[in-house]
DNA sequence: AGCAAAAGTGCACTGTATTGCACTTTTAAA
DNA sequence: TTTAAAAGTGCAATACAGTGCACTTTTGCT
């Protein structure tokens, strides 16, 4: 599961519109659109001004961990 | 303490060089090299090239969990 | 089914990430 | 302490992310 689904899910669990996370977060719509139909290859801010807004955050971890 | 500096840690760790990581990854030296001083904004791509050579990854997840 | 809202997409422009090169600074080993 | 390797940085070229606009497609409600 790439992240653009990962931000779309908890998007719907917010139940706001890309427009309203377009806003909120100061990202541009196409941004987001592109984000989330895993089109395009976004900046780590733009990454992260997102998940911010979905109350979550970007990090690194050690790979192969459950969840 | 961000990105950058978990590369460069973990990177130490593995006793490599910049060099080698960016060799390995795939990525430009001297996006290696900006990654890790914290300069710059990398697309999520070049980052998750890096994270891979180190044996991490980058995921989305809900906020203020410890660690 | 009909329809309005939401989501997806082609195009074109602007800004910036990526990169190599050449150089300076820092680090660490003899 | 010397000094070679490693890391940091200014500059300039190229590729591509971010964006708005206009449009099509899909979704979900009545």
């Amino acid at each position: 599961m790439h992240l653009g689904s990962i931000v779309k899910e908890r998007r719907k669990l917010f139940n706001i519109t890309q427009e309203t996370l377009a806003e909120m977060s100061g990202v541009g719509l196409r941004t987001v659109k592109q984000l989330e139909s895993g089109k395009g290859n976004p900046t780590i801010i733009t990454l992260e001004k997102v998940a911010d807004v979905l109350g979550m955050q970007l990090v690194l971890q050690i790979k192969s961990m459950n969840q």
